[in-house]
DNA sequence: CGAATCTCTGCATGCGCATGCAATATAGCA
DNA sequence: TGCTATATTGCATGCGCATGCAGAGATTCG
């Protein structure tokens, strides 16, 4: 049976002191004898008092200063997938640590979007912290008109002033071209995120640009929507065709890796012997041993770190404008790319 | 700069109705002329008014019933895991769709227990669902004896009368072991999640119970951590040894797929040629052409929805008593288990 | 030792909303 | 038309906490 919570008078009436007092002895920096303190947080303590966040966000909402709530919204998309779970688990620690906790958000369908952004609005969150491209831009434009900060995280809105953290697509798929042109290939494939994505459009982007510098175009290209399972069929539809890629640069690790088991053990295909492969992202998996796929890494952990503070700074203090921050991909060079030359 | 929000009392002047009006007007149900609550509609939708879902919680405190707050929290640890990762994303789709929030925590030491723990008293959550081994223990008993609906998938609290939603791991082991020996393997070893892990301890009991009624007994036993490269390592371990197993049942397909690398591109072994591995859980990476583990799946879909139902439930109505469901797993035979029988 | 500080303390109040209650408007009916 | 039953409406209040304010002690210093 759910008992009704104890309250701060609860406290009070055992201690014997005011409610003033208890509440006091729960804000750090009040006025109080911290002799009186630690008796009440023992009282308290006995009682198991916890003081009502809710109630607390409710009197923090006094006449000039908006609500508080303490609590950060996130947006996402298929947290299923490795990027996304990865990503999720660095905010969650690092937001937790520094005192903020986590409404949570996933959101597969349009539909979705606009249930999230109202009960955004309903708790009166923070932040906000989006990493779904589906509709982010109408999501950011809402919350920013709010006046809730809000963060993009590789995700951009040009022109909201709306801070983001971004790593470096382009620069990105001009280092993939850089190698693939190097290493001699000649028809080199782009499978990519769907049509409608900026983050697969900017890496192909990349690629082109490298590319057209080594006196080469894109050779093919195919979509796919960033699962395991587009990249396996991306791959079978590539080499269907008549003339045939001798490498692919891959706008995601999951798709370079469904690309990758398409070719090695379902098309037969020896890799890089027959065919060199570049991902993106470096998740986990990219490395096992059995992989070894060569991948432009994201410093994911710096980039989070990074991602927080802009978002914090802009929580806690009001009237700061949006910042932009880029981070470089590595390239990570292991072994779905050949070395030798050869023409 | 962050206005100050848009209040009920704003929207009842605008449309020159008291507060309790539009109050009513976005309340299902409530005493308001059809006609009346459609202008009140028009006008908040107008000023963009959103009910503030902190100050509602607050008044649904009324004498009797304690407070609600909407809000269900999930406690987990390794978020970056595919299989909470996959957990997760189907939670929060169900609940979401349910009309609840998640106020997600990451816990990974044991004194973020404490502070989850906290936070979701402080914020009047009105369910749990704990994903966490660690301490879920103590932390399903505060929850519970505060008379918070307390949710445990995957984990078992025997004794404390807190709803459990889980997988037959005994069974599972089983399974395992009769497919092993039927395979005439003799020498079987167990590849657990560390020594205090009761789900890990589950199956390897199970898969000792198998091989007893053959006729066997577990071969050898190496502990691991669920992570890859803990199988990996334990796959090393395991070779490094003057007799080596024939086959390996892991508390995990993340860890089989790390011993599963190591042995066929670190070790050069055959799989299932010179060993035979089995998994459990079904991730994604189970079914990719290059590897096609065997494993045992779990039914996540289903277990989640009843999981989801079960707090519901309890969160809905006060007094229920708890509800125990257990799910069988199903073996996936794929190809790392060899079928010729040979001795 | 008294006045001036300074430190604590309790009182009273409001945050935004839901809701019991009483008042009012509307409908139904004879 | 007049009167009762019913549908709406507004008023007043409380949810639990933080905080401005004024008073009460405690401390300092001349």
């Amino acid at each position: 049976m759910r008992r009704r919570a104890i309250t701060s008078y609860d406290v009070a009436r055992a201690a014997g002191v005011s409610q003033s007092a208890v509440s006091r002895a729960f804000s750090p920096g009040a006025s109080i004898a911290e002799r009186k303190r630690a008796q009440i947080l023992a009282v308290a303590a006995e009682l198991g008092y916890q003081p009502n966040a809710i109630a607390r966000s409710m009197s923090t909402a006094r006449s000039d200063q908006p609500q508080r709530s303490g609590m950060v919204g996130i947006i996402v998309r298929r947290l299923e997938d490795p990027v996304f779970a990865q990503t999720i688990a660095l905010f969650s620690r690092i937001l937790q640590r520094r005192g903020w906790h986590i409404l949570l958000f996933t959101v597969d369908a349009e539909r979705e979007v606009d249930e999230a952004l109202g009960a955004l609005m309903r708790f009166r969150i923070d932040g906000v912290i989006i990493l779904s491209a589906l509709l982010s831009r109408h999501m950011a434009e809402t919350c920013h008109a709010e006046g809730t900060p809000v963060l993009l995280y590789n995700r951009s809105a040009p022109g909201l002033g709306i801070s983001t953290v971004q790593i470096g697509n382009r620069d990105g798929g001009r280092s993939a071209a850089a190698l693939l042109a190097a290493a001699g290939h000649a028809r080199i494939a782009f499978l990519g995120g769907g049509d409608g994505d900026a983050t697969s459009a900017s890496r192909e982007a990349g690629l082109a640009e490298g590319l057209a510098e080594a006196g080469l175009e894109v050779f093919a290209r195919e979509e796919g929507d960033y699962t395991f399972t587009s990249g396996r069929e991306a791959c079978l539809r590539l080499f269907a065709r008549g003339e045939r890629p001798d490498a692919v640069f891959c706008a995601s690790d999951v798709m370079a890796l469904g690309l990758l088991h398409a070719a090695r053990h379902e098309l037969g295909l020896a890799v890089p012997g027959d065919l060199s492969v570049v991902g993106f992202d470096d998740i986990p998996a990219a490395g096992w041993p059995g992989h070894r796929l060569t991948t432009l890494r994201q410093p994911v952990e710096r980039m989070i770190r990074e991602a927080v503070e802009i978002l914090i700074e802009r929580m806690e203090t009001a009237g700061l404008g949006p910042r932009d921050e880029h981070f470089p991909a590595a390239l990570i060079l292991r072994d779905t790319v050949r070395t030798v030359l050869r023409r």
